[in-house]
DNA sequence: CTACCGATATTCT
DNA sequence: GAATATCGGTAGA
């Protein structure tokens, strides 16, 4: 976990995620690097947001995205350099009716098939920024190590809405064949913001 | 399936 | 003011 972000990422892959009655197995993830990386929040430095990202490692970051949705990141690299990897993504192992209640309407195959619906199914919320996510007590657990993933299997290509420098980094790692990996989609710049 | 668009916090210009 | 680590609804092929 005291590891550099890239390193960590696709060892995440299978583990299993806990929180608020629903147990997800991780299929699709990001890495973020720290000052270093153009698509990282950390990019420019340490801010309010950003904070957590520069502490120790196996801590959550949870930021709000877009205005409405929230993304769950584990804090890795070794101490004092910021890094993360964003769970994008898994299959719902137990507590699928927790999970339901959250998303209703949502299909098995949509409930956490995306970084802000994995969120919203374990009902994650910025109440469970900096947690560790290590801690047995902590309200948010990731079960390490996770079994072991088929070789072969892991997968990585660009990550997912990054532009610039650091949109063609393949940093976003998953498994194959899984059908709770998100669709890739480029970043494309938002035709027009509203005019007030 | 693809394409578009609105919601709107945080951060930067 | 503008961009962004997104999603759900709607429209159309």
């Amino acid at each position: 976990m005291a590891r550099p972000a890239v390193e960590v990422a696709p060892a995440l892959l299978n583990a299993r995620l806990t929180a608020g009655g629903v147990t997800v197995r991780l299929t699709e993830v990001e890495a973020y690097a720290g000052e270093s990386d153009p698509g990282s929040h950390a990019f420019r430095g340490r801010t309010p947001r950003t904070a957590v990202m520069f502490g120790p490692a196996g801590r959550a970051y949870v930021y709000f995205s877009y205005g409405m949705h929230w993304c769950l990141n584990v804090v890795t690299g070794p101490d004092g350099q910021a890094g993360a990897v964003l769970l994008r993504a898994g299959e719902v192992a137990d507590g699928c009716d927790a999970a339901r209640e959250r998303r209703p309407g949502a299909s098995d195959r949509d409930l956490c098939r995306g970084p802000a619906r994995l969120c919203r199914a374990l009902g994650i919320t910025g109440d469970q920024d900096s947690t560790d996510l290590l801690d047995p007590t902590s309200p948010v657990r990731l079960l390490l190590p996770p079994s072991p993933v088929e070789a072969g299997l892991v997968r990585s290509g660009p990550r997912v809405g990054v532009a610039g420098a650091g949109a063609l980094t393949p940093w976003r790692f998953w498994l194959a064949d899984e059908p709770s990996v998100s669709v890739y989609r480029p970043a494309v710049a938002r035709r027009r913001t509203i005019v007030s």
